[in-house]
DNA sequence: TTCCACCGTTGATCTGCGTCAAGGAAGCTT
DNA sequence: AAGCTTCCTTGACGCAGATCAACGGTGGAA
């Protein structure tokens, strides 16, 4: 694994201490591998890493070549990319606080994993890592219940990459930030949703399989439309949620909890 | 689950006995669940369904509703697909044999699962097979490296969906199958690769995010260019598996095993 | 045999989105 | 302040692939 090498990280005091970010002493939340905070085994492995949002033809914290630990979000976003070689480029994966990437079993890493904002992981080596999965059996269920989750979200993506219209594919993704962003701190401002893009309109555009200019005028359109409203550049005001989803061609039933 | 009621199977003497197609004695392979043969709990659950490829339409094997079972392909392919409301469909799963479907622990489905061809599964009801991944742990070790494996696959196949050109996708295609088809039974004619289809037109073009006729006029100008040799409409020769890797756009590393 | 359903091919035309290009706003460093 | 970089927006144009349409081959049923 590369080295956050050199950084001095000027983090907030809630940022200083993500160990109790969670779940109040484990690193890693509920939600994610540890289901139970007193596993001795997990929290004896902990292991903190700051990795900076990379400036300037945001190089990769991993390419393409040996994977062998398993890390897990704590705060911040990452994002997996792949790439071809004439620099076609496609997200394949957006990990928010709580998920993870590795493979416990496997050694080489598919896609670049990068910092799309600061970001503090909690990464295992892939040995112990192992060892603990042999031993502690609600480990590997967790782990498999999150990857199944994963994979669901993938094939929902997929739907979005093959069959949906560049309209639909921004408002899917809105629609996608707004309910993960709910599920952890929901924020309403007169009634209205408020939702901040936590990506560019170039990382968005690599999410949905756009161009950067599309997903402007597409978001230029929704706007002018009434769908949402801007806040600045990155921050957005749902109205209606659920005009958003009609807008996303979603059957996914279910708005934002709360 | 929904029977496969009234089924009379007209099907060849191997295809009678699915148990001994994979391992001899075990209804699943080792590359699926059940890590050794001598496994009672994973025999004694057995249970081999047939269902005969859908005419007409194409209805689902089990739409989007109660899923409390996990299942594995014994022989045949089934196809995963989510399905907009205004009938607009994508390929997200594609099932051959040893490969899985289900949840434990979830229990709705978010695609339909559909016979591509005549179809032999072994179901296990997701109770026991819970209280099995409880007491094996080889079991949920397996099956986490099973969802890896998949969750990489539909990674590559975001990519695809999201940057490739449909040339490239037809040809990613033709070289998925091909390796996957010689990882079972390697076959080749006069030095040459034979694949056969097993998908119609339409399914591919399901599967790769395009329209028919788009796939057939693609591979048209495949053979026109001497990428492959159709035999028959269903079989394609590859004279050149580099080539056609090339034509994919793939850095995925790695041709046909044997 | 005829009929019909399904599957595949090919052509003509249309359009959504990519491509190329120019410029504006905000945040830095010097 | 000026000057840089990064991020975003908007316009003009072209093309890959969707859409609409016609037709051929094959296999099963009557």
């Amino acid at each position: 694994m590369a080295e956050a090498s050199g950084l001095s990280p000027a983090l907030s005091s809630a940022e200083k201490n993500p160990l109790h970010l969670q779940c109040g002493e484990c690193p890693i939340r509920h939600r994610a591998v540890c289901a139970r905070c007193d596993n001795e085994e997990l929290t004896a492995l902990e292991n903190l890493k700051y990795y900076r949002r990379f400036e300037a033809g945001q190089p990769v914290v991993w390419s393409g070549d040996r994977m062998d630990f398993v890390a897990s979000v704590v705060t911040g976003i990452a994002t997996l990319t792949q790439t071809m070689e004439d620099g076609r480029r496609q997200m394949v994966g957006l990990l928010l606080p709580s998920d993870f990437v590795g493979r416990p079993g496997r050694m080489i890493a598919g896609y670049d994993v990068t910092a799309a904002t600061d970001l503090v992981m909690c990464c295992f080596r892939r040995k112990p890592f192992e060892e603990m999965m042999a031993t502690t059996p609600h480990v590997a269920q967790r782990l498999l219940e999150m990857t199944l989750d994963e994979l669901d979200a993938a094939r929902e993506w997929m739907l979005l990459l093959g069959r949906k219209t560049a309209r639909e594919k921004i408002a899917s993704l809105l629609a996608i930030i707004a309910r993960r962003d709910a599920s952890l701190n929901l924020r309403r401002a007169s009634g209205k949703l408020m939702v901040d893009l936590p990506l560019t309109r170039e990382e968005m555009a690599d999410y949905l399989g756009l161009t950067l200019e599309t997903v402007s005028r597409q978001i230029s359109a929704l706007k002018r439309d009434g769908v949402i409203l801007l806040e600045g550049k990155r921050q957005i005001l749902v109205p209606d949620f659920d005009r958003l989803l009609e807008e996303a061609g979603d059957d996914c039933d279910g708005g934002i909890p709360g």
